[in-house]
DNA sequence: CAGTATCCCAAGCGATACTG
DNA sequence: CAGTATCGCTTGGGATACTG
């Protein structure tokens, strides 16, 4: 089957494009991973208008990834932050894709600022396709298939 | 180290929203994964102006994600397509984790439109971190390690 | 076919000010 | 602090027409 004549309207990646196609998105869901969960620290941090932020937010809270906090540290006033939900876990992986890709073509200088590693062993770890025994499979080994139906 | 201090110049997730970030790049890396190569079939495919099909492709272009190649069948003239470079082969990954994350959350009927395989064995792959054995690394077992200094 | 050029409306976004 | 509201510029992007 040819995949100009799928129809995309269900596509996976379709989808996700319309929920993480965004530089804004894709930084703020950077920044909770990494860590940084209130809002101020987001704004300045990403350098993005409030406007923005609350845009942000507010989808990926709306989509499930994120959830909002609040918590009181004893003494002070109420604050809010953003935790990632099971769900936002588990677009981990395409945040490590890029990194890779990132580090691997796009920065010149490969100090890394950030790296995933094994806490078992302490070595730094690599995004591969792998079986279901979760054995790698090289890259010429890998096929890509279309299920689609033509439309 | 604190990654809300850290300074993001020189981040690799970063500079890839600066590329990818962006919805129509996105998918148009895709469809050229997928087989589509030909400027027409791209732009009824994904359903956007020829303007923004122009646009993206040359920005993928000037990145050296795509290459572009004539080709001429005999008896016709000269058509144009387009072709993944080794850089761009490399952001396989990333398109990978957004179908994973699309069709395990974004996709309600679970009838995927495309899948990877193993060639060898025929079944199919998932995405996960590996150490430098090729082995799966369970995500409890994975840390993210902020190895900035402060700015 | 593979784009480029133009037009024009809509959306994105930063700056600033304001609120509970 | 954690946003919301408003303003106004700038960019995005569809439609249409045109070119080699």
């Amino acid at each position: 089957m040819d995949w100009k004549n799928v129809d995309t309207t269900h596509c996976g990646i379709k989808a996700c494009t319309d929920i993480l196609g965004d530089k804004w998105t894709l930084l703020i869901l950077r920044d909770v991973y990494f860590g940084v969960t209130k809002f101020q620290d987001l704004q300045k941090h990403i350098g993005a208008s409030s406007t923005i932020i609350t845009q942000r937010l507010k989808k990926l809270v709306d989509h499930g990834l994120l959830g909002k906090s609040e918590y009181k540290q004893q003494g002070s006033r109420i604050h809010n932050e953003y935790i990632l939900t099971e769900k936002g876990v588990t677009a981990l992986p395409l945040l490590i894709a890029m990194a890779q890709f990132g580090y691997e073509h796009l920065i010149e200088n490969d100090q890394r600022l950030s790296s995933f590693i094994d806490v078992n062993t302490g070595e730094s770890l690599n995004l591969a396709l792998v079986n279901n025994k979760g054995q790698a499979v090289p890259r010429e080994q890998i096929k890509i298939v279309i299920n689609a139906e033509p439309n």
